[in-house]
RNA sequence: GGGGGUAUAGCUCAGCUGGAAGAGCAUCUGCCUUACAAGCAGAGGGUCACAGGUUCGAGCCCUGUUGUCCCCACCA
């Protein structure tokens, strides 16, 4: 049976069938049960258009290691996944298929479009989640929501009404960024700011009724056209006797007022500005308190609409160049200067947005964000890491309202409606048919729907049912961990957080850990644009889920980013393969599917592996607590590879290959035990494989994924037996050392004769010894003449080689003199410390006693070194 | 303009509450040792960016400098 395993691990073959195997068994899923305690997870929803790329990989694997280590412990544990209808996105998309052929939204019209889209979220909306599942995934697919189905929406209406009826909601002309190619308003955290090179065009308005000019300068001298006013510091000397006066608006010819306002500053260019309020925040502001009038002279689509005069009808770039033009020949334009200035896109299109005067729904965030920052502050919620705390705080102190509508169809719609007749605004958890006022039935609906985030925002509980009271939102609400990337933190987390506060009177999770982006190898973010993505599905068929998962978690810091390259999960595979061999071997010398207890008699080697697996244990476990998983996975990674194969697994030999069938029992009964748990502590990790692998050892249980958590145990605590098996490994170790040194071949066996004042640990580990160091025998005693073998010294153990043959004494002399040296720098060093009165005053106990310890055997060797060295030179 | 990350071996990164620095990859040497050559046994390689400070003791704490990356604001 075992024999018939292949040499390498084909992740292929096993991922698919034990996935299926897990689904039969029902085990991602989770129930409310008195007996458990709850843990909960929501998945960051990813959106319906989207692909499965790295940074899922790393937010999901990361979930999953959290889930499953948890549901291990005996808790109830709920990763519940979903997706996002992500408006702008999903739109676009269907708006460019719609334009292959020949269509618009409005030649559909509302309704028809919206089938279109519900039957694109049927064909490719749940693409992502078949992703997820190859990833290993282990969500309670039978939960699995979607922010436009039928409850999420529930919510979303409950609280816009709730908002609005506390005035916590309103409509109001504001300026907006625009994005003339979705046709949409996006909020401020929608609008990416990249520089670029642009141009100062220097312009000069005539003052009325005199000869001066006015000189200002623009980035954007089209929006000249709304001008309603030049502005000047009201403290300017050079300009004060203009205030109240008017200049007239090259090209345009309309006469606009000089204001004063403090938002000038004097010193920066000529201290005179534009002021354009239908088109930038700043100059809308000052606007208002200027009582200017707001002229819009553009279209939807960023073209110049009727007010702009001859203009009208150019696209805003064409309008830029022929005013331009028109200024320099009619001497407006004074110079033109190349600029480096930022310029805001749509994060979803990269349009340039263009700041607009527009009617609008807000929340009002003032109110929202204090309770939002007083949880995070107390302490309710806790950052992982704690310093982007500070980044929260940043935003949420100076935050600014959220514009909630979007002038698109694909999402969820706003529940008001108008009064034609009388005006009337109607918000209402249930659709009216008349307007409740004055009884009329001419009322229509808000064309518009919300930010995608307005529902992500209440995804946490939305998802649990709320705002219905059940004992799923009872059991499982609040949830523990959010795991996702600090992009996020504004668009998303900041807002579930003032948002549970807000409608749920509660924080919706207990702890955020944040990761960084996942980087291609050259340390660049993976982008479509750059074409250096790295397709995870792609690294999933080459290498196999539990590798690209074992990479992902290796050497990641909570909040920092990572570079992703082939080295790294070629690695992770190998480690696979490792452990795969590993159980090769266990099953090569297995007996029977028994199970094996632990006996009493168990070897001083078994009792040194079972301590440091014992130790692991407590440090994984530890790990896992404080969300320092990439500690965690490390130290599997060493305890397996190192100590677990390159040691025991090799220490095991001598007796399962042996006569004494009793100790044989014993070894693999260890074996079985240690590499089972170890397994069970991976399992998170790499779930694929510890699964396999375990169904074909010894077990209990249906599956690893429901088994239970190793814990720490005191009966498995040998210290002092793992500490003099030790002195055992450092001895094999430096005779290696040795004769690698001396280039001895690993064939050519030699006697190995250890002096030492523990006879028995090395009279009970001759066997291997032996055959771990290359010996011919061993022989063990309280010391020995041999003044021709090669020495090696260890803490507990002189080591004699006879090899005398193969020395060359020079060489053996020069390593000694080296050695030497290296053992007298050692000496200097730690009775320097110990010299020191404040060290020895001040420094804890058990660290003066280590460094006492410390010299004392130094000088030990040093003695021995001397010695040795003397022996040679006689020889010579 | 404001804020933050980061600087550790040739490369990519760990390093928990301060007690003479670690891994993987790469390099070099020797091994096909009956689980694994995707392997085994060894080796070399670091003034922990720089300068001060706190401390008996600093990669770790404090201050400053420099390089680098990012976030926020958006000065017309």
């Amino acid at each position: 049976m075992a024999e018939e395993l292949a040499k390498t691990y084909d992740p292929g073959e096993v991922e698919d069938r034990i996935y299926k195997f897990w689904l039969d068994g029902n085990y991602f899923h989770a129930e409310v049960d008195a007996n458990k305690e709850p843990y909960t997870i929501v998945i960051p929803p990813p959106n319906i258009t989207g692909q499965l790329h790295m940074g899922h990989a790393l937010d999901d694997t990361l979930q999953d290691i959290l889930i499953r280590y948890k549901r291990m412990q005996g808790y109830s544990a709920l990763w519940l996944p979903g997706t996002d209808h992500a408006s702008i996105a999903t739109e676009a998309k269907i708006v460019e298929a719609m334009k292959a052929e020949g269509l618009t939204k409005e030649d559909l019209g509302r309704e028809r479009f919206l089938e279109r889209a519900w039957a694109w979220k049927e064909q490719y909306g749940g693409r992502i989640i078949s992703q997820l599942k190859k990833l290993g995934a282990s969500c309670d697919w039978e939960r699995e929501r979607f922010t436009l189905d039928e409850g999420c929406s529930n919510a979303v209406r409950e609280v816009f009404v709730r908002l609005y009826q506390k005035e916590l909601i309103y409509r109001g002309e504001r300026i907006i960024n625009w994005c003339p190619h979705c046709l949409t308003s996006i909020s401020d955290a929608e609008v990416v700011y990249n520089e670029s090179e642009g141009s100062f065009w220097h312009l000069r308005y005539p003052v009325k009724n005199s000869k001066e000019y006015l000189s200002l300068a623009t980035t954007r001298p089209e929006t000249l056209l709304g001008d309603t006013a030049v502005a000047v510091h009201p403290d300017d000397e050079r300009y004060k006797h203009l205030i109240g006066k008017t200049v007239v608006l090259p090209l345009v010819g309309r006469e606009i007022p000089i204001v004063a306002d403090t938002y000038v500053e004097m010193d920066f260019g000529t201290g005179v500005v534009k002021i354009t309020p239908a088109h930038d925040p700043n100059d809308f502001e000052v606007g208002l308190r200027h009582n200017l009038p707001v002229i819009n002279v553009m279209t939807d689509d960023a073209k110049i609409n009727e007010l702009g005069g001859k203009y009208q009808g150019m696209e805003r770039y064409e309008a830029r160049k022929a005013i331009v033009a028109d200024l320099e020949a009619e001497g407006f334009l004074v110079k033109i200067e190349p600029l480096k200035h930022n310029v805001g896109s749509c994060y979803r299109c990269n349009s340039v947005v263009e700041p607009r005067v527009s009617k609008q729904w807000f929340v009002k965030m003032a109110p929202l964000a204090e309770p939002a920052v007083k949880a995070v502050k107390d302490g309710d919620i806790k950052f992982i890491p704690s310093r982007l705390e500070k980044i929260y705080f940043n935003w949420m102190e100076n935050i600014k309202d959220w514009c909630i509508s979007r002038q698109l169809w694909w999402g969820h719609r706003i529940p008001a409606w108008y009064c034609k007749d009388c005006g009337e605004i109607i918000v209402s958890r249930t659709d009216p048919d008349k307007c409740p006022k004055c009884q009329s039935e001419n009322i229509i609906q808000d064309e518009d729907t919300l930010d995608t985030w307005f529902s992500s925002a209440l995804w946490p509980f939305s998802t649990l049912g709320w705002p219905e009271e059940n004992i799923d939102l009872k059991y499982f609400y609040p949830t523990n961990t959010l795991v996702t990337g600090y992009d996020i933190i504004f668009f998303w987390v900041a807002r579930m957080i003032f948002s549970g506060l807000e409608y749920t009177d509660s924080v919706p999770f207990n702890t955020v850990l944040f990761h960084g982006i996942v980087r291609d190898a050259n340390g660049l973010k993976m982008s479509k644009s750059l074409g250096n993505g790295i397709d995870p599905l792609v690294e999933i068929e080459k290498y196999g889920a539990d590798a690209l998962r074992f990479t992902l978690a290796t050497g990641n810091t909570p909040g920092n980013d990572m570079r992703y390259s082939p080295e790294r999960v070629e690695a992770s595979r190998n480690f696979a393969n490792k452990i795969w061999n590993a159980a090769r071997f266990l099953l090569m010398n297995l007996k029977s599917d028994e199970e094996m207890p632990l006996g009493d008699d168990i070897a001083l080697e078994d009792k040194w592996i079972l301590s440091k697996y014992n130790q692991l244990v407590k440090d994984v476990t530890d790990n896992l607590d404080k969300y320092e998983l990439g500690l965690a996975v490390a130290k599997l990674y060493d305890f397996i590879w190192d100590i677990f194969c390159d040691w025991y697994i090799e220490l095991c030999k001598s007796r399962l290959n042996g006569d004494d069938e009793a100790a044989a029992n014993t070894a693999r009964s260890v074996l079985v035990y240690v590499f089972t748990g170890v397994l069970k502590l991976l399992h998170p990790f790499m779930p694929f494989i510890t699964e396999e692998i375990w169904q074909s050892l010894p077990h209990s249980g249906d599956s690893i994924m429901i088994s239970k958590w190793p814990e720490y145990s005191e009966e498995l605590n040998f210290e002092t037996d793992a500490e003099n098996f030790e002195k055992v490994i450092t001895v094999i170790r430096a005779v290696r050392n040795r004769r690698s040194e001396m280039n001895v071949p690993p064939s050519k066996k030699a006697k190995i004769c250890i002096a030492t004042e523990t006879k028995e640990i090395f009279e009970d580990a001759s066997a291997f010894i032996s055959r771990l160091a290359s010996g011919s025998s061993v022989e063990v005693a309280d010391g020995f003449d041999m003044p021709d073998a090669v020495l090696v010294v260890t803490d507990s153990a002189k080591v004699y080689i006879p090899l005398n043959e193969l020395v060359d004494f020079t060489a053996e002399l020069a390593r000694l003199n080296k050695e030497l040296e290296a053992a007298n720098k050692d000496k200097a060093f730690y009775e320097g410390k110990l010299n020191n009165p404040g060290f020895v005053a001040k420094a804890p106990e058990a660290v003066v006693n280590q460094q006492r310890e410390l010299l004392s055997k130094t000088l030990d060797k040093i003695s021995l070194l001397e010695e040795s060295i003397s022996k040679i030179e006689a020889q010579i």
